[in-house]
DNA sequence: ACAATGACATAAG
DNA sequence: GCTTATGCCATTG
């Protein structure tokens, strides 16, 4: 299925903390793919639902849920952020420059990933 | 190999 | 601020 490109983008948002956000061009960036946001968002998109990838702590760059697709729930994705303590503002916002996440070099994700991996 | 498809980003009006 | 247009790129048909 030559998954490569989405199994990186999954570790990297494995390693989102929990009441923290990234943005898809984050996510692309740290995979050496600045310009791939698109794939990222197709790559959550894909995500099977009883996955362990915190898929909404994923937005876009205006602090804002992105869900166009019919078959997703926008307000469920706003819902499980606000149930870590993530605030949206009354324009469905959120503030990036309190909730974003630093984001992490490559290289560092691979060795939380081991870590991530041994303790599961 | 080619064209279409997105849970995007950015620039321009 | 909001709306369009354009560039992007892995995946799929």
């Amino acid at each position: 299925m030559a998954v490569g490109f989405f199994e990186r983008v999954y570790q990297i948002v494995r390693m989102i903390p929990r009441g923290q956000v990234a943005t898809y061009g984050q996510i692309a960036a740290i995979v050496s793919h600045p310009r791939a946001a698109r794939t990222v968002g197709w790559a959550l998109h894909a995500l099977p639902e009883g996955s362990d990838v915190p898929w909404q702590r994923v937005i876009n760059a205006q602090g804002m849920v992105s869900i166009t697709c019919e078959l997703h729930d926008p307000i469920l994705q706003r819902e499980l952020l606000e149930e870590e303590g993530i605030v949206f503002d009354e324009e469905g916002r959120v503030d990036l420059e309190r909730y974003r996440w630093e984001g992490l070099p490559w290289p560092q994700i691979e060795v939380l990933w081991h870590e991530w991996e041994e303790k599961s």
